[in-house]
DNA sequence: TACGCTCGCAGAACAGTGTTCACTTGTTTC
DNA sequence: GAAACAAGTGAACACTGTTCTGCGAGCGTA
C-alpha cells in the first residue's frame, strides 16, 4: 500500500536473472510496513476487539512468531499504526488573521483521518500524551494560537483540549458505528430513526427536555455537530485574545 | 461498600438464632453487589488491564464460574461498575442566574468521581452513548442550559461536549498516572520534573513554543488546567446566550 | 426421620489471546 | 562442498472469557 519499493512487481524478470530471482520472488520479504498494512486490513474487516497478532499473521500467510522479528509487541504495532495518522498531515504557518479557520481545518482533517479506519479513534485515544510524532503538531498548533494573541496559559491548555475533542468525538462516532453494526440497522439513517423513536417514547413528564430535543440530537449530521462543538471551543478561546503589541 | 443490607454484619447474633445462622454465616452469600465491590478492589490494586474475572473470583475466594450466576458477562460487570459512578450524583434545579457555576460544579464532581478509582475513566469512556443511568443527568443538564437561554441546537451539542471533556480529561490523567507507575517516579511532582526536563531538552530551533511553554504545561496543577478548559467551554457556550422573552 | 429436589457453587474444559524459544530451511559466503 | 547466517516455523507457556457437568448442602414434603 504505502510502502516503497513495490514498483518493480509488474516488470518481467530478465532471463539471465530468472534462475536467481525465482526462489526469492516466491516469498515477498516480510517488513514492518507490510505488517502494519495487514493490521489495517484486519482492523477494517474485524474491528479493534478482534485484531489479534494471529489474525494479522494469517492475513499475511505467515506464522505468528514471524511478526515478532519486526515488531516488539502488539503495543508497538499499535504505535506504528498510530504514527500513520500523521503521515502528510501538517499545520500551516501561522496566519494571525485566519487563526480560527486554520485550527478548524486542522481539526476537520484530523477527524477525517480518524474515520478513515474502523475503530481508529480507539487506538488514537490510547496515545493521548505527547508522543514524538505528535510533538511537531503541538508545536505548530501553539505557534498559531500564540500568533492569535492568546495568553500562554490558555495556549498550553488549548492544545490538549482540541485533540481531546477530536479524539473524543471520533471515538463516540466509532461507538455508534459499532452499535449500528450489532443492531440490524443497515444504514445510519435507519439507526437514527430507531434512536429518535426511543427518545420520543421516553416518559415526557420525567424527560421533557430530552423528548423535545431529540429532534436536534439525531436529525443533524455528525459533521454539523462536530462543527458546532468546534465553534464553541473557538469562541471560548477567542474570548481570551488580548492585543499583543499595544503600539 | 455502598450496597444496601450490610448494616447488620457487626451485630451479634441472637442466641436463639445461632444454631440456624451458623452454617449460613460460614459462606457469605454471593451477590452482584459483592462482585462489583470486589471488582473495584481488584481495579484499584491491579489496574484495568489486569482486571480479569479470575482475579475478581480470587478476591472473593470463589470459583470463576460462580460469578456468571450473578453477572452475565465481563461487559455487564463493567456496566454495573459504571452505574456506581452515578449513585448520589445529582444535578440541582436550574438557577438561570448561576447556570455556569452549576455546570462547573457538576463537572468538578464528575471528574472527582472518575478519579476515585484507578482507570475508572477508561471504563466510563467505553460507555459514552446514552445509557439509562445517564439519561436523567442529560435531562437535567439540558434543563439548566435551556434555562440559561441557549438555543436548542447548542444545548443538544453541549451535553456531549461536557461529558466528553470530563471523560477525556480524566482519561488523560489516568494515562499519566500509569506512565508514572511504570517509570520509577514515585510522586507526581517528580514526574513533572522529569517531563519538564524532557521538554527543556528539546531542540529549541524546531520546537521554540514547546520549550517556552513547558513551564505552563507542567507547573500548573491538573485541577487548574481542568478548570481553565471548563471556563473556555463555558465562555464559548455563553456566547450563544440569547434573551428568552423579548418582552 | 427419610426421601427427593432445587439451587449455588466447584472443577474441568474449550477456544482464544500475547509472547517466547528451540527448530528447520533457504541463501549467501568462504 | 561446508559453514554461517538470517528469516520463518511450530510448539509451548501462561493467561483470558465463557460454558458445561456434577457435587453437595439446604429445603419442603411424605
Amino acid at each position: 500500500m504505502s510502502g516503497p519499493g513495490h514498483d518493480d512487481q509488474n516488470m518481467p524478470v530478465a532471463p539471465w536473472e530468472r534462475a536467481r530471482k525465482r526462489p526469492a520472488a516466491v516469498r515477498v520479504p516480510l517488513t514492518r510496513e507490510r505488517i502494519v498494512d495487514a493490521a489495517f486490513v484486519v482492523l477494517d474487516r474485524e474491528g479493534f476487539d478482534r485484531l489479534s497478532m494471529r489474525q494479522v499473521a494469517a492475513e499475511l500467510g505467515v506464522a505468528v512468531s514471524a511478526l515478532y522479528a519486526h515488531v516488539e509487541s502488539k503495543d508497538e504495532l499499535f504505535q506504528h499504526m498510530y504514527a500513520r495518522l500523521f503521515d502528510g498531515y501538517e499545520l500551516p504557518d501561522p496566519d494571525p488573521a485566519n487563526w480560527q479557520e486554520q485550527i478548524k481545518d486542522y481539526a476537520r482533517r484530523g477527524r477525517a483521518r480518524l474515520l478513515e479506519h474502523r475503530d481508529m479513534a480507539r487506538i488514537s485515544m490510547a496515545h493521548v500524551p505527547f508522543t514524538p510524532e505528535l510533538l511537531p503538531h503541538v508545536e505548530r498548533l501553539m505557534a498559531i494560537l500564540r500568533s492569535a494573541g492568546l495568553p500562554d496559559k490558555v495556549v498550553a491548555a488549548a492544545g490538549d483540549m482540541i485533540s481531546t475533542y477530536m479524539d473524543g468525538f471520533a471515538f463516540e462516532e466509532s461507538m455508534w458505528e459499532e452499535r449500528r453494526r450489532t443492531t440490524q440497522a443497515d444504514t445510519w439513517d435507519e439507526m437514527q430513526v430507531t434512536l429518535k423513536e426511543y427518545f420520543d417514547a421516553l416518559p415526557a413528564d420525567r424527560f421533557p427536555n430530552l423528548v423535545e430535543l431529540s429532534r436536534m440530537m439525531f436529525h443533524d449530521t455528525n459533521d454539523s455537530r462536530f462543527e458546532l462543538g468546534l465553534e464553541i471551543i473557538l469562541r471560548g478561546l477567542a474570548s481570551y485574545v488580548q492585543p499583543r503589541d499595544p503600539a
